[in-house]
Parts: C-alpha cells; sequence; structure tokens
DNA sequence: GCAACTCAATCGATCGTTTGATTCATTTGC
DNA sequence: GCAAATGAATCAAACGATCGATTGAGTTGC
C-alpha cells in the first residue's frame, strides 16, 4: 500500500529549494553533483533509446554512480524520468499563448515567428536540447504512460495558442475546423524539423549545415507557413459559406 | 556462430508460396492460422508500445497461441518483427516514383495528390493499417536496429520521388538545397496527419469524423502544398541567384 | 504413420528495486 | 578543542520478477 508518497530519505527534503524555516541540515555537495550526473545520463540515454530500453544500470553506468543512486535521489526510475522530462531545457515552443496584459494583438507573422523559433532554438543549444525535445516528441507517439497525454508535454497549449492567433488573424470570433486544421499543418512544419532531421542529413546534408542554416530554416518555415495562412485565406474568400 | 540461416522448421520451407518443384508436403491448416494470428497481434502492440515494451508472452496470449510458436514461425522475436515490418499492409507513399514508360510528365498537382493519397490510403482501411503506418513512422524515430535506417522504409526513395518531381516543375536540372528543404515540409503535411492524430482528436474531433473527413484532408493538404510550392516559385523569381 | 504443430515446463540472463553496511561532512555534548 | 553522534550519500550484493528462448513430450491433420 506504500505509494509514491513516501520517497526514500532524499527525495523527502524540499522540492524545489524552498528551505523549510527551520534549516534541518545543509547538504552535501556530491549529492547535487551526482544527481546532476544523473540526470545528464538519463536524458541523453532515455532520448536516444527510449524508456524501455534504457536500463538503470546503463545509466547509472554512464553518470558514473551506483545504481542505487537512482532509487536514493529519484525513487524510482519512472521518478528520474519524470524529472528529466518535467524540467524543461528551453521553453516550450508557444505562439500567442499566455501573455502580458499590453500588446494584445500582435501580427501573426510575429506570431509564426516566435512559434518557429521556439521550435529553432533547442536546435542552437546543442545535444542537451535537442534530446530534451526529441523526448517530448517521443512522448507524442509513443506515451510511456508516465504522463497522462501530449496535452502535458505543451503541445496542446501551443495548439490553442496558434489556433487563437490565427482566429484573430481572419476576424472570426469562433474557432472553426477549418482553423485547427491549418493549425496543425503549420505545427507540423515545426515538428517535421526535429523528425526529419535524419532523413535530411542523409539525403540533403547542405540543409542543416553552415552556421546560417538554422536562420534560413526560420524565414523558410515562416514563408511556407505564411503561405498557406494565405491559401486558407483565399479559400474563404472563395467558399464563405 | 549460428547465423539467422538455420531457422527452425517452418521458416524453412518457402517464403512466398514459391512451392519448390518437389513439394514435400502440404501444410497443415491450422498452422497458418496461428501464423497469421501471431503477425496480427504483433502488429498491434508493436504499433500501440514499441518494441522493446511488447513482450513475447503478450504477443503469444493476444493471438491465442504459445508462446513457443514464435520461435517455431518466425525464429526469434526479432523476426517476428521483421516480418511484420516487411509485409506492408498497403503500398508505400511514392510520389513520381517508379514509373511506367507512358505518360512521363504528370503534372505537380497529380504528384502531390497521389502522395497524400498514399499518406491517407492507411486511413481508409481501419486500424490494421493504421498501425502499420504508425510502427512504420516509430522506425523513423526510434529505430530498433533491427532495420538499418530510415531510408529502408521506402521514405527516403519517397523524397526523392517528390524532389524529381518538383524539380521538373521549377525546370531545373539539378535538384539544390532549397527543393529538398520544400520536399520534406510538404511530406510533413502528410506525417502530421498520423503524428497528430491524437491530439487533433482531442482538440478538434471533427477534424477525422464523418465520411468526408479523409477527403477533406486530401483536398486541403493539396492546397497547401500547392501554396508552399507556389511560394519557392515567387522566391525564386525574386532571387534568382 | 509421420510430419506439422501445440503445449507446459524450464532455462539463463537481465530487469528494477531493496538491503545493510560504509564513507564523509557536519553538528553536538562536554 | 575534541571525540561522539547524526544524517546525507555511496557502495556491493542480492532480491524477486520478467524477459526471450529452448526443450521434449504430446496432439493433430493429412
Amino acid at each position: 500500500m506504500e505509494s509514491a508518497v513516501d520517497l526514500p530519505a532524499a527525495r523527502a527534503r524540499a522540492p524545489a529549494g524552498g528551505r523549510s524555516g527551520t534549516a534541518p541540515r545543509p547538504l552535501r555537495s556530491d549529492g547535487e553533483q551526482s544527481r546532476l550526473r544523473l540526470r545528464e545520463a538519463a536524458l541523453e540515454l532515455f532520448a536516444r533509446d527510449g524508456y524501455a530500453k534504457t536500463s538503470t544500470r546503463a545509466i547509472a553506468r554512464s553518470a558514473g554512480t551506483n545504481i542505487a543512486a537512482i532509487s536514493y535521489h529519484f525513487g524510482d526510475k519512472a521518478g528520474l524520468y519524470r524529472d528529466v522530462f518535467a524540467v524543461p531545457a528551453v521553453s516550450a515552443p508557444v505562439a500567442g499563448g499566455p501573455r502580458a496584459a499590453p500588446e494584445p494583438e500582435p501580427p501573426l507573422a510575429q506570431s509564426l515567428a516566435q512559434l518557429f523559433d521556439a521550435f529553432i532554438e533547442p536546435l542552437r543549444h546543442g545535444d542537451r536540447a535537442r534530446q530534451c525535445m526529441r523526448l517530448h516528441l517521443r512522448e507524442v507517439l509513443e506515451p510511456s504512460g508516465l504522463w497522462e497525454r501530449a496535452d502535458a508535454c505543451g503541445f496542446e497549449s501551443q495548439h490553442r495558442g496558434l489556433v487563437a492567433a490565427l482566429a484573430r488573424y481572419f476576424g472570426t470570433r469562433r474557432a472553426d475546423v477549418e482553423l485547427h486544421r491549418l493549425a496543425l499543418c503549420i505545427a507540423g512544419l515545426g515538428v517535421q524539423l526535429h523528425l526529419g532531421r535524419d532523413l535530411a542529413d542523409a539525403v540533403a546534408p547542405g540543409l542543416n549545415r553552415g552556421p546560417k542554416a538554422l536562420a534560413l530554416w526560420q524565414r523558410r518555415l515562416l514563408a511556407y507557413a505564411l503561405a498557406m495562412v494565405e491559401a486558407e485565406r483565399l479559400r474563404r474568400a472563395g467558399a464563405p459559406a
């Protein structure tokens, strides 16, 4: 009947640095180090091989720690996965999402540029963020069950923000199905950038080489997205039903 | 040192119905039935949970056969996976691919329509073909190692065919990087149709409901792809460098 | 009757997890 | 100031469970 509440030792302390008034004990320095190394190794292996194919022994070996350190710091393998998954290396791609009060209506092109920049941003930060993105995309294709659904990854909120931006642009009050379809296709452009990367490298290596490659992707994806938006606008003008 | 050559009993017979002259023995009917049921169950479980997370016991239980039937019919678990993976439920999506001698230049719109129809086709055939497509897409994101690379799945040839069709349309002899980029983005529209399906059902259920939903996807994706092609044409006209 | 096929039982390996002892830094009692 | 006490962190070893694969006897269809 033991639930995930009784975490062994280490997890019981303040979850996010919120030292509870009394300051019970200063922690050792090596503890946080191995905890960090475990997270790094787990991110790399989970992103590369998936959850099921990655053994706790391989993680501990790669991190240079003992196997027991996993259950000590994170409870169990699933806890380590959740921890790695929850802490984002970069901000999740959100276009027109939660925004402050001012500037109530950014132009659509700017919203889309933000969206694609969020998709491209992880690629600038080397392997670390790329692995994080790969981990999230993998969760969409193959839900591990440790997260209930894809919406927990932020993809659903990203989609809603994009639909809202499109609705503002088209001036429609209610978002109809075609708006959702368009939003899915636009987001698909960003997803393709990550999923099709191996194929792109195999068939056209020049696409992802050079210092300006990412900036070029940003521009082209934006142009393609705007072209799709324009096509939808023309369709609406032609058949206002 | 025993390779995959010494397959136990059943596999040794003609691999594809090519009865070898002597006709050693007519086969029993129940054997082929359980063999079929194993393939069906394996496709469903592999597509749903992935290779590593699917146990042979679960496959046998779902198929209503004994565990030993797997090694009897397919050698081992990897052999079953390869068998399931190799037999396509539908034709792989290829646009402008291997074609007969006549009609040397189909219009671009027709090639794209064929491409998207190939992407949509599996969705018409119920769960069976959808699982098959999901299995192939998963192999791209998470190579199991049982297939060398993504190009084995037909995605690379599909890409080359699409690039060729685009090159014909633009009238360029050599396919440059921008053509590859455009082709990847167009194919990404088709991939998004499968990968984003769960998200689509969650956020806009009307997108995939009704008898005309698939035909509508076909039309819209084609329109979006043509809009992207047009955008690229305009860009080339503006900057012919 | 004989080969195709099925089945229960079991193998060795590996999995995730737990245990109990140990190391080390820090605090406490005096 | 210093040994005893405390708790965080590490470690090797082993646990029970499950994995993929095999065996050999049994059953069935031809």
